[in-house]
DNA sequence: ATGGACCTTATAGTGAAGAAGAAGGTTTGT
DNA sequence: ACAAACCTTCTTCTTCACTATAAGGTCCAT
């Protein structure tokens, strides 16, 4: 008891089965075990860890990054704790460059719905490009 | 003077030409000027709207989307104040999302570069979704 | 006046991330 | 015991967002 089918997850981390085989295939998902019919048997743990890939993937990671970011783990052997450390650094570094971002776009739109539709002559020069401007100090591409 | 040609904003925004024309194609971006030989000539603004878009594309935002944040503005008799109002507010719960969920992560990812390579014998358990547990309230899907 | 770096349009190809379908086996309610 | 609703693998198709190629015109320095 307490297993799911592979019906059954899809429908709880509002994915289909063709994509939870698919993440299988990538090795997003470890391969489960299987009930003597073969039918795919998942756990909670695994419910989890697809609510992650989910997530992340609406911030904009790849599944290439998902996996790297489900992959910071010391495993014996494999990876020290020096490395694992190192790559969720650079893991926390495009996070914190992400919510910058966010934050910025989140402070223009908000001058939009706060600005906009309080004075009218200012109304028709309300972007969200206008409200970027000036604050917009993107990376610098710099040959 | 003062005009880009397409090369020279594909280097300035960190894209390519093509990238360029596929955006016009998809009215990501308005048709420039040309000059007398046809070539395409942009302005400081477009540098500042191309910017926008390939930050847009790194927070996870499809071109739709960004087509519909880039179009947030009042355009005489085509959209009311209160349109794009409402319009910018959807598009902020959105990002508020985003912002929560990123927030939720970095400070897993947190935990991981704090704690992974203090205490040895805890190390073998600092996986990102151990130290998203008991965090991750995602949005329920309730049939 | 010519070579190389730029530009033009148009069309075809690629990789990521699934979605759809075929052909068949399993489980479960009635 | 049988149909509906699940599951299996395998192969093909689609969408998105480019990327590359072809075939040609333009700009400019030497």
């Amino acid at each position: 008891m307490g297993y799911l089918r592979i019906g059954e997850l899809a429908h709880r981390t509002g994915t289909s089965t063709e994509t939870l085989r698919f993440y299988e295939s990538k090795d997003l998902i470890v391969a489960p075990r299987r009930s003597d019919a073969g039918y795919r048997l998942y756990t909670q743990a695994d419910v989890a860890r697809v609510d992650f890939i989910v997530k992340s993937k609406r911030l904009g990671f790849s599944l290439k990054e998902i996996e790297e970011l489900l992959s910071l783990r010391i495993e014996r052997e494999s990876k020290t704790c020096g490395e694992v450390k190192k790559l969720a650094q650079a893991k926390l570094m495009t996070i914190e460059n992400k919510l910058a971002e966010l934050t910025q776009m989140k402070s223009a739109l908000q001058k939009i719905t706060d600005a906009c539709c309080g004075g009218e002559t200012s109304a028709l020069e309300c972007t969200i490009l206008n409200s970027l401007d000036g604050v917009s100090g993107s990376a610098s591409h710099n040959s």
